[in-house]
DNA sequence: GCCCCCAATATGACCGGTCGTCTCAAAGAT
DNA sequence: ATCTTTGAGACGACCGGTCATATTGGGGGC
């Protein structure tokens, strides 16, 4: 039942956000009743925290490690992973939707929240640093604060799609890093 | 009095967001009766929409025309200007506020905050093509796609300083975009 | 095997609070 | 006196969390 509860609430956080995925949403998707809630999680935050966990486990950042891929294909890659795992439109990363609307209220899930974010750059650093050596990425670039930017302007074009209801934000982020930022 | 509640709205519209800020902390900025709020705005929604409109205004985008500065120097200034005036690291702009928790349920609200981007993009782009004719601008990007990279990077930057609590995240937009993706 | 007891878990109605909106009596203007 | 505007508080919906009651499972005794 707890793993039920657990799903439904990577689910609706994900496709509405804190505030407007109700705890009776994540219950009723889940198919428990309503008071169950409490004997499995002591607070929606808490169901939050372990969602976002849990969502952050599925982003594969693994794939930015996987030397048997330059460092630019897994990049790339990378990104294209996350935006087909998209929901059409609606919103699309779990960071980013805390980020938003949370991270002013509830200081556990700002960290983790900031957390999440450093560690993904942390991983785009390291691939950025690894093509740097290769030449394949220009040199001039610092890793960690390209990687940083890149977080940056990822979370922002996931705000501008949904806005636009336009993949064209995608195509965008795709030309401007790989053949204007990292070339 | 419907200037005051307006004045109250765009204010904290900007501190906390749509859902955050509700119609009677609105009124009690204002200073007047909540039951009077309806006298002058049909709705919240309503009042949202003159809010974001009212915002736009004050972003000076201006600025980005004034043929007396080199572009260059006038972009850098005017993303300056917006960090400078932001409360301390809390919601950035009634944009990417609205986007990030409105744009879903609201499609008048949705249309601004499109319309919006789209205008600053356009400032931005009529900057980087005078830069490029000048020669201080990279001349193999393009216009339209570098400024809505931009507005994308910003707003993602607006949503990382956030959650970092630091200004951290506007040194390195600055670096990156300057020193690398301009130049 | 059956019954009883107890602890743990499940459940749905309830609670108090917030919220946007509306109503209608009172106040103001003519 | 009549018409228009105002605004306090009611309204209904929604919300996270609580809790009295019901159910279940395990252990022990006969």
């Amino acid at each position: 039942m707890r793993e039920e509860i657990l799903e439904s609430g990577v689910q609706l956080f994900l496709e509405r956000g804190f505030n407007a995925a109700a705890v009776k949403d994540i219950t009723d998707r889940a198919g428990v009743p309503k008071g169950s809630f409490y004997n499995h999680f002591e607070s929606k935050e808490a169901l939050a925290e372990v969602a976002l966990e849990r969502y952050g486990e599925t982003r594969r950042m693994g794939d930015l490690a996987d030397r048997s891929v330059p460092p630019v294909e897994r990049m790339r890659r990378h990104f294209e992973f996350l935006r087909d795992e998209l929901p059409e439109f609606t919103k699309g990363c779990m960071y980013g939707n805390f980020g938003a609307e949370v991270v002013d209220h509830s200081e556990p899930l700002r960290k983790r929240v900031k957390g999440g974010w450093e560690y993904w750059a942390d991983q785009l650093a390291a691939a950025v640093a690894q093509g740097q050596s290769e030449g394949t990425i220009r040199a001039s670039l610092d890793p960690q604060q390209a990687a940083y930017y890149l977080t940056s302007a990822w979370e922002g074009t996931l705000l501008r799609a949904r806005a636009d209801k336009s993949a064209e934000a995608f195509e965008i982020f795709f030309a401007v890093t790989f053949d204007a930022l990292l070339a």
